[in-house]
DNA sequence: ATGAAAGCGCTAACAG
DNA sequence: CTGTTAGCGCTTTCAT
C-alpha cells in the first residue's frame, strides 16, 4: 500500500497505530527508498549540488599544499545534509569559461538538486545567480555578501579590522596590506576592513602600503617585495591568503627580515599549513564548515516548507594569534 | 522518438546521418538526460560510490592536520568519473561499528550506484566484501591487496623495504619501525617489506626495534619513546604514517636529538604537511589520486561491458627525499 | 533501421 | 483516514 509514503515523508493523515506498525515493518525489511524513483515522482530531490571553481580546487589538491576548503566544506555540508537525509554532491565549474552557464545547467540538468551551495567565487557571479534565480533553484551563497538567495559568510570587513586592529594595539604604524582577486567579493571587503581600522586609529592611510594580489603564493611574493622595498616600509603585513602570507615570510626570511622580530605578518584563512610554518602565523580563522553547514540547513528547509528565501548570515571568525606577530622593533 | 535515447547510449542501428543530426539537436538545446530517470528505466545509474571510513576521515578534517586523502581521492575520482559522464558519491561509513552492514545496505539502495570504491580499511573488511559480492555489486578496494573485486594499492611492502633500504645504503644498522593498525592490512605489508630489507642486507632483526603504532600522533610519540628509551636505540626510524613521523621528530627534539644527524627519519603517506615540518620529512608517497582513479576507471568499464572483475594492480610509489634523513653519526 | 508500448519505484491527486 | 489511479523521463523489448 501506498499509507508507506505517507509514513516515510512524514505526511498526515495516518493513524499512529499504522504509521508505528509501518515504521517496524521498513526496520525489520531495512527498506530504504530509491533516491532516483523518489526524485522522479516527486518534487524533492534529496540532492543538493555544491559548485566549486575547477581550477582552483583542483589546483590546490594538485599542490598538496594543504588547503582544505574542501575538507571543511565537506565536513559541514555532508553531516548536515546526512542529518536530514539528504545527499551533497559536489562539481566542479569554471568561472570564468564562457560555458559557465552550459556547465551548470548540464549540472541542473543531470542531478537536479533541491538547491545549491556556491562557493567563492561562483556566488558572485551574476550569470550562475540569474540562471539559478530564473529556474527558481533556491540557492545559498558561501563567502558572499548580501544579495539575493541566501548569503553565509564571515564578516570579512571585520575580521579584516580586527586583524589590523591586533597590530595597531601591538604598536604597528605602518601597516602594509596584501589584497586578494577583484573577481572575489570578498577582497574589496577585507580592503575596506583593513581601512576602516586605520580611520578608526586616525591613521592616514597610504595608498602605497596596500598591494595587489591573488590569493596565490607567487602573488604574495611580489606583493611582499613591492612593499618591503617602499622607502619607509611596513612593520606589519596583513595577507588575504595562507598562501601570500607564507610568501611573504619567505620573501621577509631572504631579504634578512626575521618574523616577527622585523616584520608581523597575520594571516587569512586558517588553512592547516600556517599551524606548521616557521613561526606559525597569526591569523583569522575563515568558519567553512560552519557557513557550509548552515547554507544546507536553510537550502533543506526551503525545499521542506515554502520559507523564506532571501537572508544574509554572518558567521563568526576567529582570530588565533601564534608565533608571526609582535611589537614592532623600533 | 526515442531514437534519441539509441543515440545518446550509443546503441547500434542508426544512421549516422540521423545520429549526427539527433547530436547537433541535442548539443542546440542543451538537453542533458535525468540521471534519476535513466537510473529508473535502464541498469545503469552513473553514480559510482565511495565509502570512506567515518570517524577517521572526520577526525581528520576536524583536526585540521592537513591530511589530504579524501582531496587525492576525490581528484584521482572525481575527475575521472567525469570524463565518462560518471558521478562519484561519497559516504563515510564507520567500519568497527556493528551497523556497517546496515549502513552500507542503505547507501546502496539509496543510490543504486553501478560500482563502489572501498577506501582502507574497507577494503579489509569482510562484512562489506560479502555484502556487495552477495549483491553482485563491482567495487574495487584502494590500498588492500589481492583478493575478491578489483584491489589497487601501491607495493606497501616493496615501498617499505625502499625505505629501510634507503637508510641502509646512507649507512644505517639499527633502523626502528613503527608499524599502523593491524586492522589495515597494508600495516603488515609494511612491516615485512621492511623486514625483508633487512634480511637482503644480511641484519639481524632486533624485535625490539619495531614498535606498535595506531597511524596516530599520539601512538607515534609513544612508539618513539619506546624505541629511543632502548639501551641501544636505533639511528633512524621509519614509521607508517606522517603523523606518527611527526611525532617522532617531536619526541627526538624534546629528548636533545637532532633530526637529521642523531636520528633519520623516514615517512609514509607525504601529506601535505611533511613537506612543511622542519626538517622537512623524507617519506614514501601513496599515489592516491591514480589509485582511485584507476579503481574509477575499472568499475566504469565493468559497468559498460561485462568484463572480468577480479584483478589487482600496482601503482608505483615515490620515495621522496627531504631533510630528515642522512648518514648516521658515528 | 526506426517507432510504439510497457514499466522502473516512487509520490500526487483524487476517490472512497 | 486509507486505497486507487496516473504519471515522472527515461530504457527496454517488441513490432514494423
Amino acid at each position: 500500500m501506498q499509507t508507506v509514503s505517507r509514513v516515510i515523508n512524514d505526511g498526515p493523515n495516518v493513524r499512529d497505530e499504522i504509521k508505528a506498525r509501518v515504521r517496524a515493518a521498513i526496520e525489520k525489511l531495512g527498506y530504504v527508498p530509491s533516491l532516483a524513483a523518489r526524485r522522479m515522482a516527486g518534487k524533492k530531490s534529496y540532492l543538493l549540488l555544491a559548485l566549486n571553481d575547477r581550477d582552483r580546487t583542483i589546483e590546490g589538491w594538485r599542490s598538496g599544499d594543504g588547503t582544505d576548503w574542501v575538507d571543511q566544506m565537506l565536513l559541514g555540508g555532508m553531516l548536515k545534509c546526512a542529518e536530514h537525509g539528504y545527499r551533497m554532491i559536489f562539481e566542479l565549474v569554471d568561472t570564468h569559461d564562457a560555458r559557465v552557464e552550459r556547465a551548470v545547467t548540464e549540472a541542473l540538468a543531470a542531478v537536479h538538486p533541491d538547491g545549491v551551495i556556491l562557493t567563492p567565487p561562483h556566488g558572485d557571479n551574476p550569470v550562475i545567480i540569474d540562471l539559478l534565480q530564473s529556474r527558481n533553484m533556491p540557492f545559498a551563497r558561501i563567502g558572499s555578501q548580501a544579495g539575493p538567495g541566501v548569503a553565509v559568510a564571515m564578516d570579512d570587513g571585520q575580521a579584516a579590522s580586527a586583524a589590523t586592529d591586533y597590530l595597531l594595539k601591538l604598536g604597528h604604524r605602518r601597516i602594509g596590506f596584501i589584497s586578494g582577486s577583484a573577481s572575489y567579493a570578498l577582497s574589496s571587503a577585507r580592503l575596506d576592513g583593513y581601512r576602516s581600522a586605520l580611520r578608526a586609529a586616525a591613521i592616514d592611510e597610504d595608498p602605497a602600503l596596500v598591494a595587489p594580489g591573488d590569493f596565490t603564493f607567487a602573488s604574495g611574493a611580489e606583493a611582499t617585495r613591492v612593499l618591503l622595498a617602499l622607502s619607509n616600509p611596513p612593520t606589519a603585513i596583513v595577507a588575504s591568503s595562507d598562501q601570500m602570507s607564507l610568501a611573504a615570510l619567505e620573501v621577509a626570511r631572504s631579504s634578512g627580515l626575521e618574523v616577527p622580530r622585523d616584520l608581523s605578518i597575520v594571516s587569512f584563512d586558517d588553512t592547516p599549513i600556517v599551524k606548521f610554518s616557521r613561526p606559525a602565523l597569526t591569523a583569522i580563522r575563515q568558519p567553512i564548515a560552519a557557513m557550509t553547514a548552515y547554507a544546507a540547513q536553510m537550502l533543506i528547509e526551503t525545499s521542506t516548507e515554502k520559507s523564506a528565501e532571501t537572508d544574509c548570515k554572518l558567521l563568526p571568525f576567529e582570530l588565533i594569534e601564534r608565533a608571526s606577530t609582535s611589537a614592532p622593533t623600533p
